[in-house]
DNA sequence: ACAACCAACTTGTTATAACAAGTGAGCTTA
DNA sequence: TAAGCTCACTTGTTATAACAAGTTGGTTGT
């Protein structure tokens, strides 16, 4: 009848969290405080704040302690007229930074090339970008199928929005195919991301096309589930 | 340097369960098999099951031991023209059953009722339904805004697909807002949906509007995440 | 003043142990 | 034959114990 204990304590620590105990960036009690607390032992302790991390409530730092986790999520909407995720959030007014960590001609990787609809390892441009926002981080990898990319206008997508360069370069997007899925981090991802081991993960991929219908990059925008949620919208005016 | 015990063994596991060493539905090896074959203790062999478990890999079953989840996903297409989940699945080929839970005038939830843009506890109907396809269940949670629908259609709307049945009775469905998220069951979905505590879950959220703009109804489509993805497009003819 | 060290805290990993509880096969009994 | 029981096997929960490893702040020594 009556839960397991790691649940109870759980359900408490979520109460407390969610009734605003705990807020944002907040130590939760060490395991040996619950261990008191609670009169259980650190397995039971250790179970219950593994709970709460697992679903990204909480984040856990080996020597600091336990932290709740920013609950609000940031929003990124995908609604006509396209705009790409920079853009989005400056139209929100959400503060947003994001770091170039690769930008270099490759060998397509096979998704990508699948998604391009190109043989595997065809010459492209390839990206990784780190955002910053709100708080939370997540990762851009792209994937340019631009013959001349490098001549022409490479340096500028290292540190300038994606979709307007294009735009101005004679490319402007115009329409995409996209997956919305979840996933969970696994060890590539640790430390990249900053994300725990398993941790849930909102994947967003999409293969763009010019106004003649080409296929021009295929991207993955990877971000914490916890911290990010998608919305669209087929209304006229719609700006939500 | 070297990974944590439970790490290396959910690794070997999952490299074997996406090398086909184990398929969909097969069993694992139980935990007092992982004991022997590793020659590690009980503690680290339940959290190498205990991590696959948490990313939708493998679900246990206690007294039955540990079996393969189905990996292939379910790919809901939410690209215009607009069609409900049903219709997609239809089109799709993918066997879909739903089974009609509660169908019945209410008070509105107050997240639907800020949806529809009505008072809190406004009169509305309001409608559950479970469905399976291809393996998976979900939940599909409905507010009807509409004020006559006992007397007019109701009936139907159990047993058949909703944006059918509301276009013959002249409410077409026009356009909506949605927003796709990532939360995770608490003890409130659990049996219900037949989802373990803490797993990650797909909720899809959406206000429909007739062709006049009004809203006609509130929705939320929550299904498993390991199961399920959503799929978007923005060009003429995509059919994907 | 500053650097190095150390002690006390934190979470992470792992072992051993026991009992609870659900499942299923096989045996026993009516 | 059929119903019911038992036993072996499964995962679930919990306790105690020890060590590893990262962080922090205070103390000590130069």
């Amino acid at each position: 009848m009556s839960p397991p204990l790691h649940i109870s304590i759980s359900e408490k620590l979520r109460h407390q969290i969610e009734s605003g105990v705990y807020t944002s960036g907040d130590r939760l009690p060490s395991e040996h405080q619950l261990m008191e607390t609670f009169s259980v032992s650190r397995i039971t302790a250790r179970q219950a704040v593994a709970n709460l991390v697992s679903q990204g409530l909480a984040i856990a730092y080996r020597g600091k302690g336990v932290f709740v986790t920013p609950q609000k999520k940031v929003t990124y909407s995908l609604s006509s007229p396209l705009v790409f995720l920079e853009q989005d959030m400056a139209r929100q007014g959400i503060a947003f930074s994001f770091e170039n960590l690769v930008f270099e001609p490759a060998a397509a990787p096979s998704d990508a090339a699948a998604a391009l609809g190109i043989p595997k390892a065809s010459p492209v441009y390839v990206q990784k970008k780190l955002f910053r926002m709100d708080g939370a981080a997540g990762a851009v990898d792209l994937t340019y199928l631009i013959a001349d990319l490098g001549d022409r206008f490479a340096p500028l997508l290292e540190h300038q929005m994606t979709f307007p360069i294009l735009a101005q370069n004679g490319i402007p997007i115009d329409c995409l195919d996209a997956v919305i899925e979840c996933t969970h981090a696994d060890y590539d991802l640790s430390g990249y991301l900053e994300v725990p081991l398993g941790h849930a993960l909102m994947v967003y991929r999409y293969t763009a096309y010019s106004s003649d219908q080409q296929p021009v990059l295929h991207g993955a925008t990877i971000s914490r589930a916890d911290r990010f949620c998608y919305s669209l919208s087929t209304r006229a005016g719609a700006s939500a």
